[in-house]
Order: structure tokens, then C-alpha cells, then sequence
DNA sequence: CGTTCTTGTCCATATTATGGACAAGAGACG
DNA sequence: CGTCTCTTGTCCATAATATGGACAAGAACG
């Protein structure tokens, strides 16, 4: 009697929920100019990464401008997040309680390794700078600022969330990004890798940071369901992290990502 | 079929850009439960407050849902602004140029008149409370939070805003905004009157505040166009702001505004 | 057990968003 | 100076999308 019921069923399956694929593309477009920050993006590599059209990102870009969701830079012709953004974000409380649960061990582990100390979260294929503690030690890595988005995989703090998580999972995520890693000099095969390293390790590291010469050490935080969250990074020049200093500052992130976890119950928005 | 070709030629004259209702209607939506702030607001009132039908907005809903933008309040249905918000606003500069411009005059004009003060941005068709200080009496309207999100003309800040701009457009914004109006108890003849009074006295002000007892004075804040960007407002228990102090206040609160407005050059973001 | 709320779903169809093709501006190079 | 090769911007026929009327079903109330 009722053919609902036979495409109900088929739909149930996953959730591809359908009649809005400009909204999607839209937002696609934004999450790609907020990886731009301040500087924004050409329109070409937004077509690029996105793999739209032009004459669509050119729309949907439009678009957003004149409804203040994004801004042009004069001089460089550049598309940003526009400043309707953070006002939107103003209807959600701050800080974060993942903030509120990660700050005592940032604090202990900042003071404690005197590196500098990141903490990112996953969302979407990105992953997103939230928070960092600046060491005492005189040489710092400051070139990730809060508010830094990249693609999954390519920062150690990326390949640790990507360890932390189902293996197929992780793979869908790291082809997704595929077109995006040729900014960063790295490719699905590398990630991979080093994804399947850091689950043998039990922490994500990086020889070679994205800035030369630093070396990377993250730990990932699980929400009490088992998803990956966020990671827990310490960045430096590379010969301040040897094989024993290594040992010793994994040793610490790890047993902070498991006070984080838990303090973290519930919805961490 | 129907002929809307004929209109190309106008289209430079305002700029209707077309090609993207959905994404405008998925902005609209999210406005309307920006409003809503942590508790977010049921479908329904979406529905009404939008305009849109029902299962268009529950469509775009559902959709921003998946992808993070909207979060579902679990005991009561309502919709909310999700955690990706924060997250993608985070690609922007912090704190923003016009509350760097406004502290010290917040500082100063706080320690002199001693009660609540806001500062109030517009952003499209509605008032945001951006900053809030509270003073030294100890009978404090604390009742705005900072994320305050109002229809413009609700509040005296929104009065003084629309005051500050041509008739005309602060007109049509009225017009736009008649539909939310009656859940605050107000509707367009009584707004565009208390808009009228505000200009004849140089600043906005309600002798009935949004709650009750509460008597309210605001300021305009133009940008160097000649835009009204924000508003400054005082709040206090009726009985502390009679004619006399109200003359007081509003000499400060204007040449605070002035200050401030000399303050910012160029773009506020 | 009807009444009046609410939210959720289906699907034929007209409206909308799409993208191929073209245009035009900005550098770079010889 | 033209000629490349970038970029961004625009047009419009048409395929695909998003739309909304109609229906369903749950919740709260009396």
C-alpha cells in the first residue's frame, strides 16, 4: 500500500538528507574561506578546493556578501569570513566547555614542558585551533595562532584526531581532503602513513613541522562515546625534542588528555 | 510563464542578486534563531517570524543540523545556533575594532554615571549587545547579556539607531521587522513614533524598559559615513534616572558617542 | 475522545540554481 | 606593442533542484 515506507527505509540508512545543495555548497564555500582567516582566498582556489564551478562559487560568494556573511579585502580582491559571522556566534555561550575542562591541564602542562602548547579541535575535515600556552622556554613555535584551520592530516594535532578514530572513517576523511594537501606539500599516501604510525605509537608526531626546522608531539582527547574531539599539541625547535625529552612530554600530554576526557561529560559544544 | 526578464537592466540600481534563495532563506533562519540564543526557538515560531512555509524551513533546518551549523536541544525540540558557528567565526580577528575604540569610553562613562551600560551593535535588521558594564550602584539592570539579539526598535539602543539614519530606511527596516514585533508587546506605529521623539531630543530613550521598571537612554554611534553603527545605552531603575539625572546622563553618553566615533576610521569589523 | 497545538514527511511540479561559453581586466614576457 | 596566461565577472537555456500543498502523527489539554 504505501511506497513511502519502501524509500523511507533506504533513507534511514546513513542521513543524505536532500533539497538543499546550494545550502551545503555555501557552506563548503565558508568553511574554505575560514581557513583564509584574515587574508581570505581568491575565488580560484575556492573553486579549486571545492571543486564547484566557477560561475557557482562566484554566485553563492556574492551572495554572501551582500547578506554580510562575507567580505571582499580591497586591495587584494581576497573573500573572507565577514564580521555577521562572529555576530551569529554570539548567540552560543563562551568559552567552550571543552575550554573551560582542558584550561588546569594546559596551565600544568605549559608550566611543566615550557614548549608551547596547542589545543585543537576536529571539526568537520578541519581541524581548528582554540587554544594555546606559551612556555617560558626562550625559543617558542608561535606560528599557529587560535583560530589556524587546516585540513585533517596535515599537523600532527590533524594525524593524532585521525588515528583516534575508526580507521575507515579516517581514510574517507583524508580523501576527501585530498585536493587540499598539495598546498601543504603532502599527499594521501604520506598521511595515511603517519596516521597508522600514530596509532602504534599512541600519539601523533612530526619530524617535520610546518614550520622548518619544529617538531610536533599531539595527543588525542575522545569524548566519552569514543569520537576523537580534539588533540593536545607541543611544538619546537627540533632540537629541543630528542628521543628522551620525547618520551617525557608524551608521557605528560597523555596523562593530560586523560584528565580532559574526564572532565568532559555530556555535550562539550 | 512569467516575464521577470524585463527587470535585468534595473539591477544595478540597489542589487538584488539572484540565483541563491536558499541560502538566503537558510540566513534568514538562522538570524531568527540567533535570537533565540541558548534556548533556542521552536520550528513554529521560525515559521512565523520568517515567513517561509513549514517544511521549507524545517528542510533548511534539518539540513544545517547535519552539517553543524544548528543544534537541536534535546527535552525541548527548539533549535539553536550550532558549535560550528564559533568555529567558523573564529577565522576573524578578535576583539573586534569598534570595542577596542569604545573601552575606554565604556571605562570612563561607567565610572561617572555608576549604572548598567551596553553597547549595541546593528547588524541587518536586528540589535546585538556586543559589551556590557556594570557599575558601582548597587540596583544594577542586568537583564541584556552580551549576545542580546532584538528586532531594531524593540529596545532604546534599536530607537536610537534607527533614529541616526534616513527616514526612509529606518522606515522599511520597521516595515520588515512588523511580524516580530508583537511578541515584544509593540508594533510599527508605536516604534516609528518613539523613533521621532528620539530624534527631536538628540538620543533614544524609554521610560518603560523591557523590564519592567527599568527606564533606558542611548546614544547613536555613526560611523565616519555617516552610518549609524552602534548605540550606547544606560539602564536603571526608573526612579534613578528622573528629568534631571536623565539630562546628566544623556551629556555624557553623548560626548562619549562622539569620542568613540572619532575613535573609529576606516572599517570596524 | 475530540480539539488544537506541535513537528515531520511525501512528491508532482514550477521555480531555481546550474555551468558551458564568452568577456574583460591585470600582469609578465619578448 | 601584441600575445600569453593568469585572474574575476556575466549571460542564459535548461536540467535539476527546492518548493509547498496535503497528509500524518505525536503531545497536551479538557
Amino acid at each position: 500500500m504505501d511506497k513511502r515506507r519502501a524509500t523511507k527505509s533506504v533513507r534511514s540508512a546513513v542521513e543524505p538528507r536532500q533539497g538543499a545543495q546550494a545550502i551545503r555548497r555555501a557552506l563548503a564555500v565558508l568553511r574554505i574561506l575560514a581557513a583564509g582567516r584574515e587574508d581570505g582566498v581568491p575565488l580560484a582556489e575556492v573553486v579549486r578546493t571545492t571543486g564547484l564551478t566557477r560561475p557557482t562559487v562566484h554566485r553563492i560568494v556574492h551572495v554572501l556578501i551582500e547578506e554580510g556573511i562575507v567580505e571582499r579585502h580591497g586591495r587584494s580582491g581576497r573573500y573572507a569570513i565577514g564580521n555577521q559571522v562572529p555576530e551569529l556566534a554570539l548567540a552560543r555561550p563562551r568559552p567552550s566547555r571543552l575550554l573551560v575542562a582542558a584550561n588546569p591541564s594546559l596551565q600544568r602542562a605549559s608550566a611543566e614542558i615550557g614548549d608551547t602548547l596547542f589545543l585543537t579541535v576536529r571539526t568537520g575535515n578541519d581541524t581548528l585551533c582554540v587554544d594555546r600556552r606559551i612556555g617560558v622556554y626562550p625559543i617558542q613555535v608561535l606560528s599557529i595562532e587560535v583560530g589556524a584551520r587546516r585540513p585533517l592530516g596535515v599537523s600532527s594535532a590533524g594525524v593524532a584526531i585521525l588515528a583516534a578514530m575508526p580507521a575507515q572513517e579516517a581514510r574517507k576523511i583524508v580523501a576527501a581532503n585530498e585536493k587540499r594537501f598539495e598546498a601543504y606539500r603532502t599527499d594521501v599516501a604520506t598521511v595515511l602513513g603517519e596516521v597508522t604510525a600514530a596509532r602504534r605509537l599512541g600519539y601523533g608526531m612530526r619530524e617535520i613541522g610546518l614550520v622548518q626546522g619544529t617538531k610536533s608531539i599531539s595527543t588525542w582527547i575522545k569524548t566519552p562515546d569514543g569520537q576523537p574531539a580534539a588533540a593536545m599539541t607541543v611544538s619546537a625547535v627540533r632540537t629541543r625534542l630528542g628521543p628522551r625529552r620525547e618520551q617525557e612530554v608524551a608521557e605528560i600530554l597523555l596523562r593530560e588528555a586523560r584528565i580532559i576526557e574526564l572532565a568532559i561529560r555530556g555535550n562539550l559544544g
